[in-house]
DNA sequence: AATGAATGAGTATTCATTCAT
DNA sequence: GATGAATGAATACTCATTCAT
């Protein structure tokens, strides 16, 4: 149903709209607005505010994810691994910054129906993670940190990013990768 | 205007009711209802629905930051500082787990007049803690990592915490205080 | 019920509210500060918000027309009467505008009970009016114009100066009081 | 926005309840019941109450206006023109006499944004009824009167209407205006 | 494919009023 | 005499959603 070019068009102007006033403070009738349409026909392509939060969500993990998985084809070194995917992370952050801003505050505003297919991206974006951290176990001999806790520690550190990130002062989302790969990495597995 | 007793117990309510359902899905009726009052009676203790979101944010900071001077008075060591503000921030926030979800949901959702207030304490919340990373600066000679880039990883794992946290599946604060710190310290600092 | 001192000063600080307000406008927390007492103090003077406009009308009325009653005493000349009335009604109207208002635009707004006192006082007052105009009838043979209609185009261009009346601007209440005179009798009984 | 027929029953219908309740003590759900429509299809039409009102003062006030332009055309005699206003004044209240109760007394309901332009549209009707008696002036060589009083004792006598006239009882718009133009002229102008 | 018109349910907030103290 | 605390009912207004066209 529906022309899916008009459909990413709305679904982009939804993303900026919610993350600029969150999902429940914004109406249906900005969403149009933004989307330069009527309120109305916005009803011909999503069937409620919901199904609009579903779509950015439900996009933005299933980008991730395929990207993520095309990034990591043939790589076996779980810290390259890991490189891979905090930089992917990063650069789809930055450039999706609604998005993003969207998918980290609004992760529990989606009710049961619509909500459970992207907990279970969620989830799996989580296992992929920690995934490679179990690789890099070995170097990891007594345990200080449970691998459970570290996974979202480090997607705290990338999460978090919405609330202050800002290009053009901090610097480009692949030295922002760097960082948090250089943290996490070298405080996980204390070595020099 | 009001009892203080009374209006504490509003505030834990209504932080409860605005981390479970956010702020602009709460309604005042909500938090009536969970404050176990009418809802003209919670209009006696406060004059808006942003003045309790206002009480519960900057009730917080002072908290937060009151605990750290105390905390922090008498010690030289950055590194002992900085394990004490990670310490005080992590114990806080488990204790108080709905009003930390709040504050970390919720901090562009006071429009100017309110907002104000609030804006400045989290600034000095950020300068409290830069303030203690420029003093480790002398073991971090490349500067291969930003101080304000650095400022808000340590805040994305700590704040990120509101969205997975489990204290029986995760450990206690003070165990996740330590793995924050490990982490972070041994990350930015590069030593073994 | 009430020191009738502080009852006057409420009834003076609600006609000043009314006035600015309306009476539907208003609120009795807006009179109460006004009155500089608390909300629940004031009903410690009236029952109700009706109540107090009943008093403010009332008390007008009764005192317009006492003071008519002493003003007309021993005189017969209706022309005379009629002077004597158009200046006390204006002389109290300019003394005491907030309440004239209040009479003015608020006739309607008390309900049967206490409505109907208010309303027979004004009956009165129509009558004390009409009855001289009828003794003035001798030089009006020829009724151009009905006496009940004349009666209110009388009471129209003394009651609507709430909308416009400014001493400063428009001279005292007693000039007033010649210009309605002169127009009202020379223009209703035609002579020169 | 919205069929402009539509929106003219709801301005009468809107005037009736206006004139009966007060536009204070008038709710938008009584406006609604009386148009005969939903609480939120009456927003449809109209922003605001405060709208509703505006739009009932600004389209009496450029009827009557736009009538006086049409009636005055081509006159010169002033005492023709003053008759033409009253008449149309009247002629026009007793038609409209809900719009006319609501344009009388609710005169200063209106705040700044929606006010102002009514204000002006007023004080036009003043300066046209103020001319015309400019031009009367030779007539009224001792200046007992100022004319700025005179023309609202004129528009007191015209506007206090809306409390007392009954058609049946008082005889027809028309024979008003006679009655008024009668008092004010010979009244003012002092001839036989 | 799109929209103007409409609505029931809900929003934050204010109201006149009460009552224990 | 006076008030702090409280409330049920009402207020103006907005919401997500629908439907005929």
């Amino acid at each position: 149903m529906g022309n899916p070019d008009r459909k990413a068009e709305i679904r982009a102007s939804a993303a900026e709209v919610f993350a600029s006033k969150g999902f429940d403070g914004a109406s249906i009738r900005d969403v149009a607005k933004a989307a330069d349409m009527s309120l109305a026909g916005l009803y011909y392509y999503y069937r409620s505010k919901d199904e609009i939060l579903f779509d950015i969500q439900n996009e933005a993990f299933t980008t991730l994810l395929d990207g993520h998985a095309e990034a990591l084809a043939g790589i076996k070194d779980p810290e390259e691994k890991l490189q891979k995917v905090i930089e992917g992370h990063l650069a789809f952050f930055s450039a999706n910054l609604a998005s993003m801003k969207v998918m980290s505050r609004e992760s529990e505003a989606l009710p049961g129906e619509l909500g459970a297919p992207v907990r279970e991206l969620r989830r799996r974006y989580v296992r992929l993670l920690r995934g490679i951290l179990d690789e890099l176990g070995v170097d990891h001999p007594l345990h200080e940190i449970k691998t459970g806790v570290a996974v979202f520690l480090l997607f705290g550190m990338m999460n978090w990013m919405y609330t202050w990130y800002d290009e053009e002062r901090d610097g480009s989302a692949a030295d922002l990768a760097d960082a948090v790969r250089l943290i996490f990495l070298r405080g996980l597995l204390r070595r020099p």
